[in-house]
DNA sequence: TATTGTTATACTCTATAACTATA
DNA sequence: TATAGTTATAGAGTATAACAATA
Protein backbone atom coordinates (compact mmCIF):
# COMPACT_ATOMS: atom_id res chain seq x y z
CA UNK A 1 0.00 0.00 0.00
CA UNK A 2 1.76 3.53 -1.39
CA UNK A 3 1.28 5.96 1.52
CA UNK A 4 2.55 9.06 2.78
CA UNK A 5 6.03 9.00 5.33
CA UNK A 6 4.77 8.32 8.74
CA UNK A 7 6.79 11.23 9.83
CA UNK A 8 5.24 13.85 7.35
CA UNK A 9 1.70 12.86 8.83
CA UNK A 10 2.63 12.68 12.60
CA UNK A 11 4.11 16.00 12.45
CA UNK A 12 1.54 18.54 11.50
CA UNK A 13 -0.51 15.91 14.13
CA UNK A 14 1.65 16.76 16.63
CA UNK A 15 2.05 20.26 15.82
CA UNK A 16 -1.97 20.88 16.38
CA UNK A 17 -1.58 18.64 19.52
CA UNK A 18 0.83 20.62 21.08
CA UNK A 19 -1.20 24.35 19.52
CA UNK A 20 -3.99 22.90 21.58
CA UNK A 21 -2.04 22.43 24.59
CA UNK A 22 -0.18 25.52 25.02
CA UNK A 23 -3.73 28.09 26.20
CA UNK A 24 -4.27 25.43 29.02
CA UNK A 25 -0.73 24.90 29.61
CA UNK A 26 -0.70 29.15 30.25
CA UNK A 27 -3.74 29.08 31.75
CA UNK A 28 -2.39 26.73 34.74
CA UNK A 29 0.24 28.70 34.65
CA UNK A 30 3.37 26.22 33.64
CA UNK A 31 5.48 25.14 30.40
CA UNK A 32 4.96 22.19 28.45
CA UNK A 33 8.26 21.37 30.55
CA UNK A 34 6.49 21.99 33.71
CA UNK A 35 3.53 19.44 32.99
CA UNK A 36 6.07 16.76 31.22
CA UNK A 37 7.70 16.87 34.90
CA UNK A 38 4.71 17.10 37.05
CA UNK A 39 2.78 14.06 34.22
CA UNK A 40 6.01 12.05 35.18
CA UNK A 41 6.25 12.60 39.10
CA UNK A 42 2.75 12.01 38.90
CA UNK A 43 2.35 8.31 37.20
CA UNK A 44 5.81 7.63 37.52
CA UNK A 45 8.54 5.88 39.89
CA UNK A 46 11.05 8.73 38.70
CA UNK A 47 13.05 9.81 42.10
CA UNK A 48 16.53 11.57 40.78
CA UNK A 49 16.88 14.25 38.64
CA UNK A 50 18.83 12.34 35.76
CA UNK A 51 16.56 9.54 36.14
CA UNK A 52 13.53 12.47 35.30
CA UNK A 53 15.27 13.80 32.48
CA UNK A 54 15.63 10.77 31.19
CA UNK A 55 11.87 9.65 31.57
CA UNK A 56 10.80 12.84 29.64
CA UNK A 57 13.45 12.26 26.95
CA UNK A 58 15.37 15.93 28.04
CA UNK A 59 18.61 16.63 29.00
CA UNK A 60 19.54 16.79 32.42
CA UNK A 61 20.81 20.19 32.28
CA UNK A 62 17.29 21.17 30.26
CA UNK A 63 14.78 20.29 32.89
CA UNK A 64 16.61 22.74 36.15
CA UNK A 65 14.98 26.30 35.36
CA UNK A 66 11.79 23.75 35.01
CA UNK A 67 12.55 22.04 38.33
CA UNK A 68 13.08 25.51 40.22
CA UNK A 69 10.08 27.31 38.68
CA UNK A 70 7.89 23.67 39.89
CA UNK A 71 9.19 23.79 43.53
CA UNK A 72 8.52 27.48 44.53
CA UNK A 73 5.67 27.24 43.30
CA UNK A 74 4.65 24.41 45.89
CA UNK A 75 4.34 21.71 42.97
CA UNK A 76 6.65 19.94 43.43
CA UNK A 77 9.80 19.20 46.86
CA UNK A 78 13.50 18.38 45.68
CA UNK A 79 15.40 17.25 49.04
CA UNK A 80 19.03 16.12 49.29
CA UNK A 81 18.95 12.01 49.43
CA UNK A 82 20.32 11.55 53.03
CA UNK A 83 21.98 7.87 51.44
CA UNK A 84 23.76 9.82 48.79
CA UNK A 85 24.01 13.64 49.12
CA UNK A 86 25.24 14.27 45.66
CA UNK A 87 21.19 13.41 44.86
CA UNK A 88 18.42 15.29 44.76
CA UNK A 89 14.80 13.08 45.57
CA UNK A 90 12.06 14.61 43.48
CA UNK A 91 8.87 14.33 44.35
CA UNK A 92 5.51 16.01 43.09
CA UNK A 93 2.97 17.59 46.29
CA UNK A 94 -0.64 17.56 46.95
CA UNK A 95 -1.25 20.63 44.70
CA UNK A 96 1.34 19.29 42.25
CA UNK A 97 -1.12 16.70 41.95
CA UNK A 98 -4.17 18.38 41.39
CA UNK A 99 -2.87 20.96 39.13
CA UNK A 100 -1.44 18.04 36.72
CA UNK A 101 -5.10 16.04 36.87
CA UNK A 102 -6.55 19.16 35.96
CA UNK A 103 -4.66 19.83 33.05
CA UNK A 104 -4.36 16.37 31.86
CA UNK A 105 -8.02 16.30 32.18
CA UNK A 106 -8.58 19.71 29.85
CA UNK A 107 -6.05 18.40 27.61
CA UNK A 108 -7.92 15.03 27.49
CA UNK A 109 -10.91 16.62 26.61
CA UNK A 110 -9.49 18.31 23.33
CA UNK A 111 -7.52 15.14 22.06
CA UNK A 112 -11.21 13.00 22.50
CA UNK A 113 -13.19 15.95 20.41
CA UNK A 114 -10.46 15.01 17.71
CA UNK A 115 -10.62 11.32 18.15
CA UNK A 116 -14.64 11.21 18.32
CA UNK A 117 -14.10 11.96 14.15
CA UNK A 118 -12.86 8.58 13.94
CA UNK A 119 -15.25 5.65 13.99
CA UNK A 120 -15.12 3.80 17.66
CA UNK A 121 -13.68 0.71 16.65
CA UNK A 122 -10.89 2.26 14.57
CA UNK A 123 -10.00 4.37 17.69
CA UNK A 124 -9.55 1.50 20.01
CA UNK A 125 -6.93 0.20 17.98
CA UNK A 126 -5.48 3.54 17.06
CA UNK A 127 -4.44 4.07 20.59
CA UNK A 128 -3.60 0.88 21.04
CA UNK A 129 -1.18 0.78 18.41
CA UNK A 130 0.05 3.96 19.42
CA UNK A 131 0.46 2.77 23.18
CA UNK A 132 2.87 -0.12 21.50
CA UNK A 133 4.51 1.70 18.91
CA UNK A 134 5.79 4.78 22.02
CA UNK A 135 6.53 1.30 24.26
CA UNK A 136 8.94 -0.20 21.36
CA UNK A 137 10.43 3.24 20.83
CA UNK A 138 11.20 4.28 24.61
CA UNK A 139 12.50 0.99 25.52
CA UNK A 140 14.11 0.64 22.46
CA UNK A 141 13.38 -2.41 21.80
CA UNK A 142 13.23 -1.46 17.51
CA UNK A 143 16.06 -0.49 16.14
CA UNK A 144 14.97 1.62 13.24
CA UNK B 1 -10.21 3.99 29.40
CA UNK B 2 -7.00 5.72 30.84
CA UNK B 3 -4.44 6.56 28.72
CA UNK B 4 -1.51 9.18 28.66
CA UNK B 5 -1.52 11.92 26.57
CA UNK B 6 -1.30 11.41 22.87
CA UNK B 7 1.23 14.20 22.72
CA UNK B 8 3.12 12.20 25.00
CA UNK B 9 3.38 9.28 22.89
CA UNK B 10 3.88 10.96 19.47
CA UNK B 11 6.27 13.04 20.72
CA UNK B 12 9.05 9.99 21.34
CA UNK B 13 7.82 8.35 18.48
CA UNK B 14 8.03 11.10 15.88
CA UNK B 15 11.79 11.59 17.30
CA UNK B 16 12.85 8.18 16.94
CA UNK B 17 11.63 8.32 13.18
CA UNK B 18 13.19 11.85 12.54
CA UNK B 19 16.77 10.08 14.21
CA UNK B 20 16.40 7.41 11.87
CA UNK B 21 15.59 9.75 8.76
CA UNK B 22 18.72 11.49 9.96
CA UNK B 23 21.62 9.28 8.19
CA UNK B 24 19.28 8.42 5.29
CA UNK B 25 19.13 12.15 4.49
CA UNK B 26 22.95 12.93 4.84
CA UNK B 27 23.87 9.77 2.79
CA UNK B 28 21.52 11.12 -0.36
CA UNK B 29 22.67 15.19 0.66
CA UNK B 30 19.76 16.68 1.68
CA UNK B 31 18.19 17.92 4.79
CA UNK B 32 14.93 17.71 5.99
CA UNK B 33 13.76 20.90 4.88
CA UNK B 34 15.15 19.29 1.67
CA UNK B 35 13.18 16.33 1.72
CA UNK B 36 9.74 17.81 2.83
CA UNK B 37 10.49 20.01 -0.17
CA UNK B 38 11.43 17.46 -2.91
CA UNK B 39 8.35 15.54 -1.57
CA UNK B 40 6.37 18.38 -1.89
CA UNK B 41 6.74 18.65 -5.69
CA UNK B 42 7.40 15.23 -6.07
CA UNK B 43 3.37 13.89 -4.82
CA UNK B 44 2.12 18.05 -5.18
CA UNK B 45 0.46 20.62 -7.31
CA UNK B 46 2.20 23.12 -5.44
CA UNK B 47 3.37 26.02 -8.11
CA UNK B 48 4.49 28.92 -6.05
CA UNK B 49 7.17 29.19 -3.33
CA UNK B 50 4.11 30.50 -0.80
CA UNK B 51 2.16 27.72 -1.80
CA UNK B 52 4.94 25.21 -1.19
CA UNK B 53 5.52 26.86 2.14
CA UNK B 54 2.09 26.51 3.49
CA UNK B 55 1.79 22.56 2.03
CA UNK B 56 4.83 22.14 4.32
CA UNK B 57 3.81 23.57 7.50
CA UNK B 58 7.14 26.20 7.06
CA UNK B 59 7.11 29.95 6.68
CA UNK B 60 8.28 31.22 3.24
CA UNK B 61 11.52 32.80 4.56
CA UNK B 62 12.54 29.39 5.84
CA UNK B 63 12.38 27.67 2.34
CA UNK B 64 14.26 30.14 0.22
CA UNK B 65 17.64 28.59 1.32
CA UNK B 66 16.65 25.04 0.52
CA UNK B 67 15.58 25.98 -2.36
CA UNK B 68 18.56 27.75 -3.04
CA UNK B 69 21.03 24.65 -2.27
CA UNK B 70 18.41 22.26 -3.97
CA UNK B 71 18.81 24.44 -7.48
CA UNK B 72 22.27 24.66 -7.18
CA UNK B 73 22.48 20.52 -7.02
CA UNK B 74 19.87 20.22 -10.08
CA UNK B 75 16.96 18.76 -8.27
CA UNK B 76 14.68 21.65 -8.84
CA UNK B 77 13.81 24.26 -11.13
CA UNK B 78 12.70 27.30 -10.29
CA UNK B 79 11.77 30.03 -12.46
CA UNK B 80 9.64 33.44 -12.94
CA UNK B 81 6.24 32.96 -13.93
CA UNK B 82 5.57 34.38 -17.17
CA UNK B 83 2.35 35.63 -16.13
CA UNK B 84 3.23 37.23 -12.62
CA UNK B 85 6.65 38.03 -12.73
CA UNK B 86 7.14 38.25 -8.76
CA UNK B 87 5.86 34.58 -8.93
CA UNK B 88 8.60 32.07 -9.16
CA UNK B 89 7.50 28.38 -10.54
CA UNK B 90 8.80 25.36 -9.06
CA UNK B 91 9.34 21.82 -10.23
CA UNK B 92 11.38 18.98 -9.36
CA UNK B 93 13.74 17.73 -11.86
CA UNK B 94 13.76 13.93 -12.89
CA UNK B 95 17.42 13.69 -11.18
CA UNK B 96 14.69 15.09 -7.98
CA UNK B 97 12.07 12.81 -8.58
CA UNK B 98 14.66 10.00 -8.31
CA UNK B 99 16.09 10.92 -5.14
CA UNK B 100 13.03 11.53 -3.76
CA UNK B 101 12.03 8.05 -4.29
CA UNK B 102 15.52 6.68 -3.35
CA UNK B 103 15.20 8.44 -0.03
CA UNK B 104 11.32 7.72 0.55
CA UNK B 105 11.71 3.99 -0.54
CA UNK B 106 15.07 3.75 2.46
CA UNK B 107 12.59 5.78 4.70
CA UNK B 108 9.92 3.29 4.51
CA UNK B 109 11.54 0.07 4.66
CA UNK B 110 12.39 1.41 8.25
CA UNK B 111 8.84 2.58 9.15
CA UNK B 112 8.09 -0.83 7.90
CA UNK B 113 10.11 -2.65 10.33
CA UNK B 114 8.91 -0.71 13.04
CA UNK B 115 4.96 -1.03 11.91
CA UNK B 116 6.07 -5.14 11.67
CA UNK B 117 5.45 -5.24 15.30
CA UNK B 118 1.92 -4.32 15.17
CA UNK B 119 -0.20 -7.08 14.83
CA UNK B 120 -1.08 -7.11 10.78
CA UNK B 121 -5.02 -6.09 11.16
CA UNK B 122 -3.81 -3.44 14.03
CA UNK B 123 -1.96 -2.12 11.05
CA UNK B 124 -3.58 -1.28 8.52
CA UNK B 125 -6.20 0.53 10.86
CA UNK B 126 -3.34 2.79 12.56
CA UNK B 127 -2.20 3.80 8.75
CA UNK B 128 -5.91 4.52 7.98
CA UNK B 129 -6.78 6.42 11.29
CA UNK B 130 -3.20 8.39 10.97
CA UNK B 131 -4.38 9.35 7.60
CA UNK B 132 -7.69 10.71 8.59
CA UNK B 133 -6.02 12.88 11.59
CA UNK B 134 -3.53 13.94 9.48
CA UNK B 135 -6.02 15.55 6.77
CA UNK B 136 -8.15 16.65 9.37
CA UNK B 137 -5.61 19.32 11.12
CA UNK B 138 -3.92 19.68 7.94
CA UNK B 139 -7.23 21.05 6.37
CA UNK B 140 -7.84 23.03 9.77
CA UNK B 141 -11.76 20.70 9.83
CA UNK B 142 -11.12 20.30 13.37
CA UNK B 143 -10.42 22.99 16.11
CA UNK B 144 -8.82 21.15 18.98
C1' DT C 1 38.32 8.44 39.05
C1' DA C 2 33.32 8.58 38.33
C1' DT C 3 28.83 10.64 39.06
C1' DT C 4 24.96 14.21 40.41
C1' DG C 5 23.55 18.41 39.87
C1' DT C 6 24.73 23.11 38.28
C1' DT C 7 26.34 27.02 35.50
C1' DA C 8 28.18 29.32 31.33
C1' DT C 9 28.94 29.55 26.55
C1' DA C 10 28.14 28.90 21.85
C1' DC C 11 25.29 27.38 18.30
C1' DT C 12 21.13 26.35 15.75
C1' DC C 13 16.47 27.36 14.75
C1' DT C 14 12.78 30.25 14.20
C1' DA C 15 9.97 34.35 14.07
C1' DT C 16 9.65 39.19 12.88
C1' DA C 17 10.20 43.00 10.40
C1' DA C 18 12.01 45.55 6.62
C1' DC C 19 13.22 45.69 1.68
C1' DT C 20 12.69 44.91 -3.86
C1' DA C 21 10.18 44.16 -7.63
C1' DT C 22 6.24 43.60 -9.55
C1' DA C 23 1.03 43.99 -9.76
C1' DT D 1 -1.95 49.70 -1.93
C1' DA D 2 -1.09 44.82 -1.95
C1' DT D 3 1.58 40.67 -2.89
C1' DA D 4 5.83 37.21 -3.97
C1' DG D 5 10.07 36.65 -2.86
C1' DT D 6 14.27 38.05 -0.35
C1' DT D 7 17.37 39.64 3.32
C1' DA D 8 18.72 41.02 8.07
C1' DT D 9 18.11 41.01 12.86
C1' DA D 10 16.87 39.45 17.21
C1' DG D 11 15.04 35.99 20.21
C1' DA D 12 14.17 31.35 21.83
C1' DG D 13 15.64 26.85 22.40
C1' DT D 14 19.30 23.55 22.57
C1' DA D 15 23.72 21.19 22.98
C1' DT D 16 28.32 21.21 24.80
C1' DA D 17 31.68 21.75 27.95
C1' DA D 18 33.40 23.05 32.33
C1' DC D 19 32.56 23.24 37.35
C1' DA D 20 31.55 21.94 42.50
C1' DA D 21 30.26 18.50 45.64
C1' DT D 22 30.13 13.88 46.82
C1' DA D 23 31.00 8.99 46.11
Amino acid sequence: MSRRDLAEMLHPLLQALIAAERPVLAEHGVTMWGYAVLGALHDGSVRTQAALAEAIGADKTRIIGTLDRLQAAGLITREPDPRDRRARILAITGEGHRLCGSIRARIQEAEDRLLAHLPEADRETFLRALHTLHRLVREAEVTL
